[in-house]
DNA sequence: ACCATCAATGCAATCGAGTTGCATCTTTTA
DNA sequence: TAAAAGATGCAACTCGATTGCATTGATGGT
């Protein structure tokens, strides 16, 4: 649990995410709810990117109660609108991150095999250009590298 | 349905990979069996990576009945020994390859938005050198390049 | 402030890919 | 050909995610 205590237990992190969630949320067609805003400050306020579980825990230790469905729509309907984003891992487990903290167009991912964690990584960097064989017309490229985190590296 | 007929419906390429088959499943330490020779007949025949489903009805095609938790087991069984190699999608769906169709070591994969399909490419050409944050370090890159098929382009 | 509207929520049931336990059958080796 | 190791089939199960539907609550207009 990262930041400076500012009151109440909350930190300054979870205070700016506080204050950024409900401005995202008011400039996004839709109502704010206590779960919307819970949901996106969660992920405004973490530097990896978190499974369902995760959220749902986070959630709870605010003192807060979501049911999970509504948590898969909450998350749903922020990655529609931008507002998250959303990363198929191989344990076939989504994971959710603020959309702001991925910068706007493509990026890599990270995924520390050891912990598991999976963090966005700034700039698509080298695009590589791959030789594709004729006809194929690519779009995009999704690209995870594997390996350990500095935490895990250590 | 691609190859040139050969006798009893069965096509050159199929009839190849009969024979490929079997000679790579005793190469490998372990039982030679209807479902695995079937099954690895199958990854061998298809140009693109085929899905638990799309195995059971090829198998079904052929007048065997493999159950599918037979079918789960053989591909895990195939993987482990290099034989097959699988690929996680965002559909949250494993698929699967005859090894020697993915070239030795990496490679990346071409997943067709439309159709579907994923087929393996050749090299990791590239090899994109990403500028990991301090501390990250990498061991392999996954990557797959999203776009339409030279099929469903065209 | 109050209400009416309709989006958002909670709950139970359901889906679907994949896994596990165990009894039975097959391949292999001696 | 028989024993032993290994593979298979079946039923039950796990777990992430989705759907249907009745109820609740955020919001804009009064
Ligand atoms: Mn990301
Ligand atoms: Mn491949
Ligand atoms: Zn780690
Ligand atoms: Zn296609």
């Amino acid at each position: 649990m990262p930041g400076i205590e500012c009151c109440n237990g909350v930190t300054m992190a979870e205070a700016d995410a506080q204050s950024r969630a409900r401005q995202l949320l008011s400039a996004a067609a839709g109502r704010v709810t206590p779960a919307r805003l819970a949901v996106l400050e969660i992920l405004l306020d973490s530097a990896t990117a978190l499974s369902h579980h995760e959220i749902e825990d986070a959630i709870e230790r605010r003192g807060l109660d979501v049911d999970r469905v509504t948590l898969y729509r909450v998350l749903e309907w922020l990655v529609e609108r931008d507002l998250a984003h959303r990363i198929a891992a191989e344990d076939r487990v989504w994971r959710f991150n603020a959309a702001d903290r991925a910068h706007a167009g493509e990026h890599a991912h990270f995924h520390c095999t050891q912990c598991g964690q999976i963090v966005c990584l700034d700039g698509p960097d080298s695009a590589a250009t791959f030789a594709l064989p004729e006809g194929y017309q690519p779009e995009r490229a999704e690209i995870t590298i594997h390996g350990r985190c500095p935490r895990c590296a250590g």
